[in-house]
DNA sequence: AAAATTGCTTCAAAATTTGAAGTAATTTTT
DNA sequence: AAAAATTACTTCAAATTTTGAAGCAATTTT
């Protein structure tokens, strides 16, 4: 708040393009063995957060292009994303929270929304009146039909094989120890 | 909106406390392998998103704790992650968006907070007075390099070998094609 | 030299996340 | 069996983060 103003501006044309002609479609590149051949750079699980963080973003802007293109508009990515979690199953507000790992009080934010929008059904459950019962309407079952078709047009560009299979597995692996160990750290320190 | 209230309510402890006992300190462990011999769960990219979602979140409550641990209050886990971001290097807005991907405006923004708070300096690039050059001051490479060891104490933990090595840099490398791909669809679509 | 582009900032609005209460149903204790 | 504690979830308000639309200067293009 003491320094002078040293960094000047400039004019943004609009839309946002981060440098354009930055990264081509995947493309029909041979992708084998990724991670089997690591000749040179060394990743840190700093560097795997953050990667993390980018293509969770580029997930969220797919989800909500492809809301947009669906012409759902009362609800957004992130309340697409409990719908996805939510999946065939019949889940507790709990279950959902252990799914998606959301806290508290902000699932039930989403339920309320995506009951207004009638994309879920919910009910007490019988055994313990306290207990949701929550499942996907059709209507909810509709939209994550859509979303997973969308989804699979990437899987085709995503997957050619076996190898690229087991890489997602490994990846998913991966990045579930981390959750696992980040969240103990966090709750009993180290 | 039309539907009886049919969720009932009940009493939270105080503490979130999402179902104790649920996962355990990831232990001694034998992680050997992961992916390479996925027999069952066959993943799919929908659900790596969700998960990168998760460990993400576990990430930043990791990076609260720890800047709160430090005493730092001035700065959140989102302005720590642009710190992190920077790095040694000396970089412009551009290079950072392209880094953290985050997207314009917001950068800005939390530049201006750790402007602020001391942990860059900037300065107007001789070249080009438009560009700005931002590195980390003392206090802000100090801030990650705490950061950074203590992450170091999870690597302990995490990495037992050439495998977990391995492991870690195709889950690197799925997340990054997967960003690229993402990333494409939704500007080009598909 | 005018027009267009680039590089970045600012401000306001929207969306998301956290936190602290609070309520009813159920279980445990006394 | 009443009181106390716990569980399962909701609500509201505040804090943080993200998006969007302008906007200003420096630089390039025409």
């Amino acid at each position: 708040m003491n320094q002078k103003i040293l960094y000047p501006f400039a004019d943004f044309g609009g839309a946002v393009a981060i440098r354009p002609g930055d990264d081509a479609v995947g493309g029909a590149a041979e992708h084998e063995d990724i991670g089997q051949e690591s000749e040179a750079s060394v990743v840190s699980y700093f560097e795997l957060a953050r990667m993390m963080e980018r293509a969770s973003r580029r997930f969220t802007g797919l989800l909500r292009a492809e809301l947009t293109k669906l012409g759902v508009d009362d609800i957004g990515p992130a309340q697409a994303m409990v719908l996805l979690a939510i999946g065939d199953a019949e889940v507790s507000v709990a279950e959902l929270l252990d799914r998606g790992h959301y806290v508290g009080s902000n699932v039930s934010y989403y339920l309320k929304q995506l009951g207004d929008g009638e994309y879920i059904d919910r009910a007490a459950s019988q055994r313990d009146r306290r207990s949701a019962r929550i499942r996907l309407s059709e209507k909810g079952r509709l939209l994550c039909d859509s979303l997973r078709k969308a989804a699979g047009a990437y899987e085709r560009v995503l997957s050619h094989g076996e190898q690229d299979r087991r890489n997602l597995e490994t990846a998913f692996q991966t990045l579930h120890r981390l959750e696992l160990v980040w969240g103990n750290a966090t709750r009993y320190g180290i």
